[in-house]
DNA sequence: AACGCTTGCTTAACCGATTCACTTCAGGAG
DNA sequence: CTCCTGAAGTGAATCGGTTAAGCAAGCGTT
């Protein structure tokens, strides 16, 4: 019978069929010295007979530790954190850690829920990117409860260990390239309002323009979600205006691909016509025709990083919080060039 | 001190705070009907008061179930297998099941590790995409010690519950469609070697070229890693050949998605001076620029079919096996045209 | 008044490991 | 010959819940 279940040996089998306690069997499997060699071979051919398969949830009962780590995302599917899970799950199992992973959908009630689960199982630890909602006191509060490392660096009250990307940095050298090439309208695309990283981004937009003495337009803000078809749509918006851009600052890549999409669809090609910046430098954007500019986060290492950080927290209780900012780089590659104007005067 | 762990309320300390024994407190909590109104109040009273926080593990000892689904698949940054994991979880999610995860990054010895990992958190059941050169009795075996659901449906001999999809159909569809526009020479660009799922759709190929008097080519079929970069590369190889094809069906969108755009890199343009076909239809299939004719694939349904499966067989030890081949169908769209030369007669 | 049935709660065993404190035995020192 | 020491193992408590079985009180029957 292929489904019949094999009912679970225990230590305390196996170590009847090596004739030994209890103790001993568990003391032998852990390699402790006080086993004599002879005797561990026995418990080790009694486990290899019955099939015996260590049970890590009872011994975590007793141990306090249940080599489990919790992530709370708000989407798998999106690429940037597709990576960052993979860096993190990967990073852990190599420290013998498990990932628990959950997502969220973006919505706070879900979260709250998550969090709550978490908890339940005794996650040894938690990774965290809470939705734009959560409260400052709510994270103050999980933290009693559970060794925590937050997705964002944006909690600044909170003394809390956290990664993040450098989004000021990025911004800035993405809008300087940019300026430097003669632009001087230059939208801003992608990302929902209520984005913490969004918020920081639009800032620092913000600031360099200001910099540079030029005007901020609302109009040429578009939130949308991230992915192709929001960038995609905001170019037919951003368009249509009474003085359209002449280039765009992506939330992410993947909202400049729907931006190139965009422009394509409207008889424009990015590099040409129009300029077009990313964020992430996803695989596709070296690919893509024409390649992309962007600014280059590296999600997957901000997944290692996040695991090394909740390690250090669980290994050291009373470690110093460390907040980490992913260094950001742009990355020049075709989609970017002068305005028309400026080529055909 | 933020980051002072609380120390863990029990429920022994919930009963003698409520002035109950710990039994009570436990049945209280679990809404049993011997427990009077009043008693359960001054429990959740008590819990409140405390902020005790009910540990799942602790009782999953004794109730020996550990609401934990493990996941183990290649790669979680592939969009399809995010799209997958996302559906399991979510689907998982709303059974109160927690997802562990785990990537082997198709590599044997550490998809061993992992599945052992799997059995010693006593996960109630396993998800698992095994790696190519997985043995039919080493899954047999692992069936023994834990429900399983296979995320590949070709292990005809193994009575084990399986979803996946409809590759023969797909690929039989999208192939004819190509044959009906005119094309002859029909490249099979992407998917690794040993990939059981690329097998299946490489017989499917080679079946239904063969049902329409098309000699098959190897020199048109191309292994490449499931990325833009394989796809890229694989055309520059086909056009270079002395033969080349006018036409390509791919692994999978990703791939399509290098084709073109290896195309362009050689001045050609899909759905004009070739005809590109792909497999999943990711969000980009429609918007990319032309839109890319692919098989539809439901990646988030099959984690969806995979997280119910394996609920039944949890639920129900002995139902009968199911395999369920989640159907695919062809989706046109502008990366599709005839040969050049019927047109240009 | 004796009996049985409910209701509401408690006692204690149990799940499967870990680990502290203790025992036993052999060998060496004095 | 006795005492001490170290090596090898064992017994039992423990982790934090669940749950079967039991018990006491209250109530309605006959």
């Amino acid at each position: 019978m292929t489904n019949a279940r094999r009912k679970k040996v225990t230590l305390q089998q196996v170590a009847e069929a090596a004739d030994v306690s209890k103790a001993t069997a568990s003391l032998a499997l852990s390699n402790n010295p006080r086993i004599s060699e002879p005797t561990r071979l026995r418990v080790l051919e009694a486990v290899e007979a019955l099939g015996y398969v260590y049970n890590q949830r009872a011994a975590s009962l007793r141990t306090q530790r249940s080599y489990t780590i919790g992530l709370i995302i708000k989407d798998v599917s999106n690429p940037f954190n597709a990576e960052l899970t993979s860096g993190a799950e990967s990073q852990l199992a190599d420290h013998d850690y498990s990932l628990v992973l959950a997502t969220s959908d973006d919505d706070l009630d879900k979260q709250s829920r998550l969090v709550q689960t978490m908890l339940e199982r005794d996650v040894d630890g938690l990774i965290f990117s809470p939705v734009a909602q959560t409260t400052t006191e709510s994270m103050q509060d999980l933290m009693q409860y559970c060794p925590l490392v937050l997705l964002i660096p944006y909690y600044q009250k909170l003394a809390a260990d956290c990664v993040g990307m450098d989004d000021e940095n990025g911004t800035a050298r993405a809008l300087e390239h940019l300026i430097q090439l003669g632009h001087r309208r230059i939208a801003f695309v992608g990302g929902f309002e209520a984005q913490a990283t969004r918020s920081r981004r639009l800032a620092s937009y913000r600031d360099t323009l200001r910099r540079h003495n030029i005007g901020f337009d609302p109009a040429l803000c578009i939130a949308s979600p991230v992915t192709l078809r929001g960038g995609y749509e905001a170019v037919h918006q951003l368009l249509r205006g009474p003085q359209p851009p002449t280039a765009a600052y992506c939330y992410s890549d993947v909202n400049a691909f729907g931006v190139m999409l965009g422009l394509r669809a409207a008889g424009m090609e990015a590099g040409r016509d129009f300029a077009v910046i990313g964020f992430d430098d996803v695989p596709e954007a070296s690919l893509w025709h024409p390649s992309l500019t962007t600014v280059s986060a590296d999600p997957r290492g901000l997944g290692e990083k996040a695991a090394q950080l909740i390690h250090r927290r669980i290994s050291i209780p009373d470690a110093p919080v460390r907040r980490i900012i992913m260094p950001s780089h742009l990355v020049i590659r075709d989609s970017t060039a002068p305005p028309l104007r400026e080529r055909s005067s």
